[in-house]
RNA sequence: GGAUGGGUUCCCGAGUGGCCAAAGGGAGCAGACUGUAAAUCUGCCGUCACAGACUUCGGUGGUUCGAAUCCACCCCCAUCCA
């Protein structure tokens, strides 16, 4: 009854880091002759593999991979370019007759992807930012700054707080290139009938402490691997210190290691910390998300019942 | 054996007679988040029948209307002397 076949179906494996995302996705893809789109706001950069736990190329050659590598980490990346690339990179892979495995952990991401989110219609202005920041470090200005948007927005005054610089920025560069207030932006969703695509979505969790231990041990990998060496190279090759790329987790934890101004063992402390955190913000970000069907990541059945999930959804959207 | 400095709520660490359940930070937990999202930000954080009550600041006993804060002794820790 509804034109639910006309949509691109989509099975989506998210979940915190260290969860086992790839490894559920690279199943799922085999299984099901998909390709892989990746949705990771840092695997995206060239040239860093290791900390942001990149599929390795045995794996992207068993299946291929799609949005890995494709910007400079000299250079920004925004939601918005990602929703158009993965949205681009979606269809290509449905075109070709593939199933399309959407895996990844940037909640904000899959929201872009799966509400349509009004995006690229103000872009970001450098110039302007940074005199609403100017102003906002000064004493006292970032209540002033909070006031400003209160006038021209209530509404998004009363959701930002006025210590979320970086949002309340946002919401006054929106009003001022636009003339109109950010809280007006429409959300809407189109995963309904009129959207593009048609989600699965499987979600990867566990016991919060088996979790955070093997976030402990992939940063102890991660380490033995090579990352400071990769860091190293980064800067070699010119990537500023404050480049976008390398707030990373992994990266900035390990510059000041390698300029000498912190001890291996801190850094590695605070690396474990900062993933850590990142896996809650992560899990907050996708128990919100009411269509996930979620996985017990330990259970060993978990990959079957997920191929199980997957599969009866593909069959269902071909029925349809 | 002697000298000195310390032992504070899960951790670090303020607090030196009432304004202290005890600053601040960390951890933990919960949450927000439409162009930096691995980012940015918020709340809670001794216990309970919770506008109040109860237990806590190494231990015991004391001084005081009142102590984490003062005194005595004791137990630990650190550094120094022997």
């Amino acid at each position: 009854m509804s034109d639910i076949a006309s949509k691109i179906p989509v099975v989506g494996v998210v979940g915190p880091t260290a969860s086992g995302k790839s490894a559920l996705g690279l199943e799922v893809a085999k299984a099901l002759n998909g390709e892989i789109v990746c949705m990771d706001s840092m695997q995206i950069y060239q040239g860093m593999d290791i900390g942001t736990a990149k599929p390795t190329k045995a794996e992207q050659a068993m299946v291929p991979h799609h949005m890995l590598d494709i910007v400079a980490p000299t250079r920004a990346f925004t939601v918005s370019d990602y929703a158009a690339l993965a949205d681009e990179a979606l269809r290509d892979v449905w075109a070709r007759g593939k199933t399309p495995v959407l895996v990844g952990g940037t909640g904000l991401y899959l929201k872009a992807l799966k509400s349509g989110l009004t995006l690229g219609v103000t872009k970001g202005d450098e110039n302007l930012r940074a005199e609403l920041h100017e102003i906002a470090d000064a004493p006292g200005g970032k209540e002033r700054l909070h006031g400003m948007l209160k006038e021209v927005d209530a509404a998004s005054a009363a959701k930002f707080h006025a210590n979320d610089v970086r949002r309340v920025v946002r919401a006054l560069e929106v009003f001022r290139l636009t003339g109109t207030p950010f809280s007006s932006q429409e959300e809407r969703e189109i995963t309904g009938p009129e959207g593009p695509f048609a989600f699965c979505l499987l979600g990867m969790v566990m016991e919060r402490e088996r979790l955070y231990e093997r976030v402990n041990l992939r940063v102890e990998n991660m380490m033995a691997a090579g990352l400071p060496r990769e860091v190293e190279a980064l800067l070699a090759a010119g990537v500023p210190k404050d480049a976008q790329a390398m707030q990373g987790i992994g990266y900035k934890e390990l510059i000041p290691m390698l300029e000498g101004r912190m001890p291996r063992g801190d850094a590695v402390y605070w690396m474990k910390q900062n993933t850590r955190h990142y896996a809650k913000r992560q899990w907050t970000w996708f128990r919100g998300e009411k269509q996930i069907q979620w996985l017990d990541a330990l259970d060993p059945a978990a990959t079957s019942m997920g191929l199980e999930l997957a599969g009866r959804f593909l069959r269902e959207q071909s029925k349809a």
